[in-house]
DNA sequence: CTGTTAGCGCATTCAA
DNA sequence: TTGAATGCGCTAACAG
């Protein structure tokens, strides 16, 4: 019996060399077997096949990878912290990959550039096939460069070098589906309360929002609120803005936790969501927003898909198809709930 | 210019003995300078490292591993979806290893046996050193079994087997935390409101609160609520509560969504907190717990040691170091916000 | 159909 | 102090 109940390791792990000494074939004829490739007499096969079982062997990835090149291994290289973003990113990457298939290295350099360095050396020593790096913000962060032997591929940050590839959230098409579901519920006196300006995603979703202001021959209430990415600005700034503007009919806030707190702000000042006024957030982030009273509609960044195209590019890379570089904006998609439509 | 800007691999990747046929020295002499090892002399050596910079030599892990039998990577094998728990874990994890020393490899069997079992044979195909396994609640999980050749933790979900080394948060003692800060806080009217009792969480985190409200000779106002683990929950509980008995001043909630309810329930009912009514909760879930009015007092089940543990445990187990089987609780720490003590 | 041979990139004897 | 030879575990030619 092979247990081990401490968990260290017990003797060596069983080789080819033994699966084939068992079933008394050669080294090659037992590869041939356990891989399906080249001819093999079926009831070598099988005693190939009983012999590796018995003796649990597992193939050395190790050597099969030393030989033919590829690791089938991904480095996930990120500076967020709270894993909001790259956690969903990784399972976009993995489900793209394939289960078991491919497997993901995940670094974490904390937001250091001597720890990136490290973890991205490591990567290389471990010969990953490919590298994703995913920022914590949508600002543009520094290139790894170009001499890395191997794709890489920046999603949701996108490289500020225009000849690598990224991917990234289109913030100013959020801002402008933001308004139009607004303007589709009636909506006319829209304000928005957002993060702060020094963001990118702050900007570009409050430029999407003029944007569609302005085709729908409309005019923002006031001007866009740029501040802290919390509740607690959400509460403070639609105070402000309410006092201000009383007949504001609609609000775009940045993030759902801006929601939340305006939300907040919204049944003290006994102003009915979403009779009297609608709002919509960005991130859908559902612990937030299917929390609140009433559910909040928010706008999704796609970060699932956004790890798919991710590894496909990686892929496409690795395959030799030839990859466009620049930044691809990835629309995100409305999620409709309750603080824009009111259940019936 | 080894520049290539599609990401393509361009050519092989240095080796070392084409840093050899450059340094004009034996493989053998090249491997001892660029380790460090044996006798070879600094003139040679130097010769070596200049020609290994020239080329950007970087050294094959795979080859190195294939050799020394270890490759310096560890799986962290998780159901965690949401990357709440893992996460910190895995930050845990990288600490103790060594940021570059060791690289993680995560793996997320999204809940489904036969995914994990892919996953884990994957890993093992890659020879990982050993596996972390991270549930997604601190019940009880199915053990990998002991036919793994590598050693395994399990980490926050705990192993139903007892001879598996696991770590998981102390949820008694937590609870036993909560009752007694509010009962320092001078609350004597003590309720609780937590998640589904088929968690051991919820139970574990009831049993604690009633053992310090023994001791202090205390008995909890009414039963404790079980059910979602939810806002919407906290408030609605919170509400029956209030109105049945309305001298409560102190609230245990088992989580901080949960006590977020309760607060806009207090709120709602006009009581202050923390004057009228102090709670405490679980899990110091940041965007959570800092981010409400007032902020909340939150017991943090220090997942980022739990992890650091984890990765030792592994370390020990490597090294020939006997490791304890069973379950080790971690204690949680309470974190003191203004849910319970007033800001002055 | 099966077995022999030659590496993949590297670290490590052991001679020289 | 250096170098030639051996092998880690496996696959891919080839030859039988």
């Amino acid at each position: 019996m092979s247990d081990n109940r401490t968990g260290t390791a017990g003797g060596r792990a069983a080789t080819l060399s033994d699966v084939a000494k068992i079933a008394g074939v050669s080294l090659a004829t037992a590869s041939k077997a356990i891989n399906g490739r080249g001819e093999v007499a079926a009831a070598t096969r099988q005693r190939v096949l009983e012999a590796a079982k018995k003796i649990s062997f597992t193939p050395n990835e190790l050597a099969r990878s030393l030989i033919n090149g590829r690791t089938g291994t991904v480095g996930l290289l990120t500076s967020d912290l709270e894993g909001r973003f790259v956690i969903p990113i990784l399972m976009g990457a993995e489900d793209a990959f394939g289960a078991g298939q491919v497997n993901v290295f995940l670094c974490d350099a904390r937001g250091d550039a001597i720890r990136e360095q490290h973890h991205l050396n490591a990567l290389l020593t471990r010969r990953v096939d490919g590298i994703i790096v995913v920022g914590r913000s949508t600002d543009p962060r520094p290139s790894l460069g170009h001499n890395i032997p191997v794709p890489v591929v920046y999603a949701y940050a996108p490289s500020e070098d225009p000849t690598d590839v990224s991917i990234t959230p289109d913030n100013r098409a959020g801002g402008r589906l933001a308004v139009e579901h607004l303007v589709a519920c009636g909506r006319s006196k829209i304000a928005m309360i957002t993060g702060e300006a020094v963001y990118a995603a702050a900007q570009d979703r409050a430029d999407g929002v003029m944007d569609a202001l302005g085709d729908a021959g409309l005019e923002l209430v006031g001007r866009p609120m740029f501040s802290e990415w919390s509740e607690h600005w959400g509460r403070d700034a639609s105070a402000m803005l309410f006092r201000q503007f009383p007949d504001i009919d609609g609000v775009v806030a940045g993030s759902d936790q801006i929601a939340r707190g305006v939300l907040d702000t919204m049944r003290d000042l006994g102003r009915e969501v979403p009779h009297d006024v609608a709002v919509v957030s960005f991130d859908n982030w559902e612990i937030l927003a299917t929390n609140s009273r009433p559910e909040l509609t928010s706008i999704d960044a796609n970060l699932q898909q956004l790890g798919r195209m991710a590894a496909t590019r990686i892929f496409d890379a690795i395959d030799g198809t030839a990859v466009a570089p620049g930044v691809e904006h990835l629309p995100g998609r409305l999620v409709i709930r309750g603080s824009t439509i009111a259940r019936r």
